[in-house]
RNA sequence: GCCCAGGUGGUGGAAUGGUAGACACUGCGGACUUAAAAUCCGUUGGCCGCAAGGCCGUGCGAGUUCGACUCUCGCCCUGGGCACCA
């Protein structure tokens, strides 16, 4: 029955089922077309399901496959899930279940939501990083690593998450504290596995360049990556040793060498042990220990804490400046990190902040080297790099910029430093002590020597137990199972490596395997992949900027460099979608109620706001979530507006990028817009001619059936723009307009006549509205493709293509300026000449009172657009 | 402190140096209706004016330009990220 208005109830889920019956979202893999890859970020499958906030990537990158494929690409647009990690360990430990068993069924109940919007998976290609048949890749991509020295385990101090249960690697601490927990991390010494990805600090930074990702993700990985140059030297000791002993440096500031006045020493340095043992005095060797012990007592947290007074010891040694001899002493501070740079360096006080909050709490003297270009008070820091130098011999007079060039050659040429660069950024951390992940595939011999699994044994498969909490001291939960953790191989015994991979080992090649996914002889094809990878356009939240999106651009160049793939980034285009937020009540809090921190009121429930007075409640905008009891789920929103109006909606109210406020005024809007579309249909679907595509150009056209075919065309070419710049909010409105003005359109004709012309121009722009319509609102557009007697699935049908001589229309609209102010506007035809454009301006009724009596002294004509006089 | 992103009507936003406020939401007025919903029509940046029309207006202040929401410089505010990395 054809419908004369939006009623998702009647048609959203039979069009489902049809496309599913069909198998229509299967990729298409057409040798002769060009290929179109679209991703979204791995999903954890949450227990809670989809909310309208996940929506808010799944929509617009299904908008894109959809166009992309209409347009005749290959598309690959495929989904699986991030199974294995610590929130799916917890939540089933919480749920006294398994999370094998768990993140099935959650997985089962996220593909069932993503169907219920209508998005074009291929579930065919589903996977999740749990499954044997995936992670028996993800150790041999370990193992590669391995056999490359990009893998390697050590015993260091590590971020242990105490409510986790588990180390954490650098990215996964945001402000000292665990990402997902918020627990404070603490220090414990225990070995770990790590991959080298410093290693790879130069081509991750420069490569950025060449990639279409947002600015602010980019300028973030590059300063976590934290490039920077530099020069390093050392300072000989005072003291005749045999050998001679040498303090080692790293400097970015060599301009300010003439300033130094103390240096300082990690206390983790192994310098260290020396100058204690070496002390000839005992007091200060026991200071030196004492400090020692006491750094090490230390939190990381209170360690880099920005607040903390400085605190050092003076080790009783010095160092000979090497220009201008003099005693340079020697500290020993916490404020310097052992693992950056030499983990020692020279201090100048006088232009650093650091050393200057040092120097004056310890008395040391500072000198100034540096001042002001413009011979302006110098307050000290003064760590502007606009300045001249002073006190520093030679390069008095000098630029900081030539005096760091001359100071960095002397350095060179005096053999006692060379230019040095350096990473903020560490080695990835990828050991947990949990359960829930994928083995690490390595076992030690009855030496302790570490040996990597055989390729034949792989994969190493997690035994399913069920006793998997973790342990809490630092060992794995594997370690339990005696069965797994030893085995014998030609009679030899070994013991398995027993802790398991984080959780972004996992997600760091699953965009790979999407390309072949069912492939049980090797990880992927060579051909296959080099064919749909890299990925054209990639979408996801901007929270992974340093984890995920570094992590994986690694792994790809390892695997390039490696010849496994013929390219050296995953993601070509990156675009990070807004939040949904969604309005949260809350009160005044009363005298005497403590608020949480960074609160300004008590957050109520939707039951609680209901009942208290409408002035006492106020609501504030917050990201929808579980906790906050704002979450409005998809099966709620297309059970009462429809799947269309949700995806319509959540297009068309904010810019992609930007955070969208979720409004049940707005929604009403899309599914008012659906409704009138199929008001249009239904009333004008008589007058649809089939076969117009053969009969359009043997019917002599007329100024209102060009009318339409302009409409059409235009409309044409800027939601074909749009969708590729992720315009989706102009995307929709640009279908609003041309509704708009194709209901004004016909309006203007008298259709009881039969004026073939414009019939078929009117057919033409049916069918294109309902095609353009298509990606936005696929159930709705295939229900009307049906209602105007067409056959077929619209996602099946071409794109429609822009014919150019509509583009241009007759007349313009000209806008006349002057002083580059709006006085008047004028109707001229299109191709008008110069001359006469200006004529008209000058004769414009509204214009001539501004010109009259006054010297034109210029005109600027802009054909197409306006007219600007610049009078006098 | 450093690095990003942003600041436009009552609201969401549009406008990639060329008619600021497209398209919507809300409000107001009207039609239809016994009534309501739905739908349709009109109106909706501010000020002055009966009107024609005029003036002001894109966070603030300068600048470049015939012309600036858009480019440049300096500030202010909001949001995000990093933060003892020498």
């Amino acid at each position: 029955m054809a419908q004369d208005r939006y009623n998702p109830e009647q048609f959203e889920s039979k069009w489902q089922t049809r496309w599913h019956d069909q198998n229509l979202f299967a990729t298409r893999e057409d040798e002769s077309r060009k290929k179109f890859y679209t991703l979204d970020f791995f999903p954890y499958p949450s227990g809670t399901g989809l909310s309208v906030g996940h929506c808010r990537n799944y929509i617009p990158t299904d908008v894109l496959s959809r166009m992309k494929y209409m347009q005749g690409y290959n598309v690959l647009h495929p989904m699986g899930f991030d199974a294995f990690g610590l929130p799916a360990e917890n939540e089933a430990i919480a749920k006294k279940t398994h999370p094998a068993i768990m993140i099935k069924k959650y997985a089962e109940n996220y593909k069932r939501q993503l169907n219920l919007v209508g998005i074009s998976f291929d579930w065919s290609r589903c996977f999740s990083s749990c499954d044997p048949s995936y992670y028996k890749w993800t150790q041999w991509i370990f193992k590669i690593l391995y056999s490359k020295g990009l893998a390697y385990r050590k015993m260091s101090y590590v971020n242990w998450d105490p409510v986790e249960q588990t180390v954490l690697a650098n990215e996964e601490v945001i402000g000292g504290r665990g990402w997902r927990s918020g627990a404070l991390v603490e220090k414990k010494l225990i070995p770990q596995w790590y991959f080298k990805i410093t290693a790879y600090g130069e081509r991750l930074t420069n490569d950025l360049d060449k990639l279409n990702w947002p600015e602010g993700i980019k300028q973030m990985q590059k300063n976590w990556i934290g490039r920077r140059e530099g020069v390093e030297f050392q300072l000989r000791l005072t003291m005749d040793t045999d050998p001679q002993l040498y303090l080692k440096v790293f400097t970015t500031r060599i301009d300010t060498m003439y300033g130094m006045t103390f240096c300082v020493l990690a206390p983790e340095n192994p310098l260290v042990d020396d100058l204690i043992r070496l002390s000839e005095e005992d007091s200060f060797a026991e200071e030196m220990q004492k400090y020692r012990d006491q750094a090490a007592e230390l939190s990381h947290q209170e360690r880099l804490s920005d607040a903390r007074e400085k605190t050092g010891v003076f080790t009783g040694f010095y160092v000979v400046h090497p220009i201008t001899a003099t005693k340079i002493p020697v500290w020993i501070a916490d404020y310097v990190l052992a693992d950056y740079g030499t983990g020692g360096v020279m201090c100048v006080p006088a232009h650093d902040i650091r050393d200057y909050e040092f120097a004056t709490k310890f008395n040391i003297p500072i000198m100034q080297v540096i001042e002001d270009a413009n011979g302006e008070q110098s307050e000290l820091p003064f760590t502007s790099k606009e300045g001249v130098m002073v006190n520093s011999g030679p390069m008095n007079g000098l630029s900081v910029t030539e005096a760091a060039q001359k100071l960095e050659e002397w350095v060179i040429k005096r053999e006692i430093g060379q230019k040095s660069v350096q990473y903020k950024f560490r080695d990835w951390l990828i050991s947990r002590q949990r359960y829930w992940g994928c083995p690490i595939p390595m076992m030690y011999d009855e030496d302790g020597k570490e040996h990597p699994v055989p390729d034949e044994m792989l994969p190493v498969e997690l035994p399913h137990v069920e006793s998997y909490q973790p342990s809490g001291d630092g060992s794995s939960p594997l370690s339990r199972l005696d069965d797994f953790v030893n085995i014998e191989i030609d009679g030899k015994k070994y013991t398995r490596e027993t802790d398991t991979m984080g959780g972004f080992a996992c997600s760091s090649w699953y965009f790979l395997r999407f390309a072949d996914p069912h492939n049980y002889k090797e990880a992927w094809d060579k051909d296959i992949i080099n064919k749909w990878l890299p990925v054209d356009t990639y979408v996801g939240g901007a929270e992974h900027a340093v984890m995920h999106l570094l992590y994986a651009r690694f792994w790809t160049k390892v695997l390039y460099d490696e010849g496994l793939v013929n390219f050296d980034e995953p993601f070509q285009t990156l675009h990070n979608q807004g939040m949904v937020l969604a309005k949260t009540p809350y009160r005044e809090a009363k005298e005497g109620e403590k608020l949480d921190i960074g609160e300004d009121g008590i957050q109520l429930t939707f039951e609680e706001a209901a009942k208290l007075d409408k002035d006492d409640v106020f609501f504030k905008w917050e990201k929808m979530s579980k906790s906050k009891g704002n979450v409005v789920t998809p099966d709620e929103a297309v059970e009462k507006y429809g799947a269309d109006a949700l995806r319509v909606f959540e297009l068309f109210v904010a810019p992609f990028e930007q955070n969208l406020q979720w409004s049940e005024e707005g929604i009403q809007g899309s599914v008012r817009f659906l409704n009138r579309i199929f008001k249009f249909i239904s009333e004008f679907r008589h007058l649809h001619i089939i076969n117009w595509r053969s009969l359009i150009d043997t019917v002599p056209p007329h100024s209102k059936s060009r009318k339409f075919r302009r409409f059409t065309h235009q409309t044409i070419q800027k939601v074909t723009d749009d969708i590729n710049r992720f315009a989706f909010n102009t995307y929709i409105s640009t279908l609003m307009v041309y509704l708009n003005n194709l209901q004004d359109g016909v309006k203007e004709v008298d259709l009881t006549k039969d004026d073939k012309a414009v019939q078929l121009a009117l057919s033409e722009a049916m069918e294109t509205l309902i095609l353009l319509l298509s990606p936005a609102a696929p159930h709705s557009a295939d229900e009307l493709w049906e209602s105007i007697g067409n056959t077929g699935f619209t996602y099946q049908k071409d794109w429609p293509t822009i014919i150019d001589k509509f583009l241009t229309n007759d007349a313009v609209t000209i806008a006349i300026q002057v002083n580059g102010k709006l006085r008047g506007t004028a109707s001229v035809p299109n191709d008008i000449s110069k001359e006469n454009l200006l004529q008209v301006a000058k004769e414009n009724e509204k214009v001539i009172p501004h010109i009259e009596g006054k010297e034109i002294i210029k005109e600027v004509v802009v054909p197409g657009k306006l007219v600007n006089l610049v009078v006098k």
